[in-house]
DNA sequence: CCATCTTTGTGCACGCGTTCACAAAGACAT
DNA sequence: ATGTCTTTGTGAACGCGTGCACAAAGATGG
């Protein structure tokens, strides 16, 4: 429902593909170190090596840039350093609200990460009174009152949601109605938002998810996992069988509103 | 290089497609809320929506799992639940450990998401003595010398790195020999890892920088950015210029070694 | 028992992303 | 200047993932 704006395909911004732009970070970091290194030039394959791809994939995302690179050569290190970094928008300077002060929160503005790139912490909001005033890595944190304000006096576009699962899409609602476009979010929610405003998420509970099952099945290798032991809830999916668990049944003991955030902004 | 086990496609486990297993987690989490909710059963439809996700592409997914849902009705929560919880390996305990109790690590201890699945966690490791015996989320601190004994003796396969980049690949090395099988890495770094231990990683410095290409291709779409202004570093790619940029030059204020980690575990 | 209506499960086509493999380009030596 | 050697840039093939569209299955009502 609802693509980009004019019927776009969305994703395929000025032709570089969503998958390339991923990797672009990648290859600006490994860059990065070569030019601490003051290595002047580098070779598809050694660049590749050190972001952990596969040299042609490397060159065929270098070639939706632009034709940098001397063949028999490779590619100037400090002029890609550039290129890259003009691509992405690091050249400017991006201010960024982090909403929702807790352990997640205290420890994204902490980030080293955050400064070395274009990216500065504007402000540091959280909905706990009693943390108004008192500075987090240096700011001061301010109240959700002043959300909107911030955000525009700032001229601030990106922020980032690291509040409990339960408030985050009533602040992603003011973040955008406030102006933000691009939103990271932490807390392991589903956020709606308008068209023209972009989403990434991050998860840990779903990436630990995703491992145990890789686990899972190394170990199962083995053993032929018992497919149908003697499992504790296998009913057959029986058509309405209303009353079947109440909370608290054999669902396990879990959170009450799916996960806890990432950490309590109180 | 290296292929996952035997010469195995690596990715595509059981015919259970990769993308697939990544969104598993995300139906669980919308089917454990209408668990709590007593809801019997639902339609592809509704929990599409619920997760995020187009209806076709959750039924396909669930086709991969089996036949489980009744034409005509929808499917059994509590019934997915359980399927969903069983096919990702949630029905038996993981023990994990994190690695390097930072801020990051002590947010990540804190994470209610990790008790709510099958997630425990086994023990807090970090480099700094003084971290030793005190406490963080109820957890004592354990030095990393005791690293190995502790993974062994726990049963530990999952281990989570929240440790400086210039750390992360000497902590990763010390995890699979110690028999550690799927790492989460926090750390700004590409691990190299032997075929069979799983990475996943979690960058937000990654994150952020795509989110800033978004943002400036939209404020670019109305003044048609300056493509060639007046930049400061615009050096052709003249081959062989060796002493170009000294360390410090316009290469920007960055880091020492491109990011600070998540946090400083000191 | 039959008709109708809802919703699943999936065959099929399409598009993106990855990888191979090689021709073109340029550096470098003679 | 010419030949050789290295490395880029890319055309083409392939495979995975997505979404459409519909037949089959089963519930529900008469």
């Amino acid at each position: 429902m609802a693509t980009g704006r004019t019927h776009r395909p969305a994703t395929r911004s000025r032709g570089i593909p969503e998958a390339t732009v991923a990797r672009l970070p990648l290859y600006l970091r490994a860059l990065t170190a070569l030019s601490e290194r003051s290595v002047p030039t580098v070779s598809s394959e050694e660049l590749a090596t050190a972001a952990g791809v596969n040299s042609a994939k490397l060159r065929k995302d270098f070639s939706y840039l632009g034709s940098y690179g001397t063949r028999g050569v490779g590619y100037d290190v400090e002029y890609l350093v550039y290129q890259i970094s003009r691509e992405l928008g690091l050249t400017q300077d991006w201010p960024v609200v982090i909403v929702g002060i807790g352990n997640l929160g205290a420890a994204l503005a902490n980030y080293g990460g955050f400064a070395s790139r274009g990216f500065r912490v504007a402000a540091l909001i959280d909905a706990d009174p009693g943390m108004a005033g008192k500075p987090v890595a240096g700011i001061p944190v301010q109240h959700t009152d002043e959300l909107e304000k911030i955000i525009t006096e700032n001229g601030v576009s990106i922020g980032v949601i690291a509040t409990p699962a339960g408030a985050a899409q009533q602040v992603c609602d003011r973040l955008v109605a406030a102006g933000i476009t691009s939103i990271l979010n932490f807390a392991p929610t589903v956020l709606t938002v308008p068209d023209g405003v972009d989403v990434r998420k991050v998860d840990l509970s779903i990436e630990l998810q995703i491992l145990a099952f890789h686990e899972q099945r190394k170990a199962g290798e083995e053993v032929a996992a018992p497919e149908e032991a003697a499992g504790a809830v296998p009913p057959p999916p029986v058509a309405h069988r209303a009353p079947s668990a109440g909370p608290g049944a054999d669902s396990g003991r879990q959170g009450p509103d799916g996960d806890v955030p990432a950490v309590m902004p109180a």
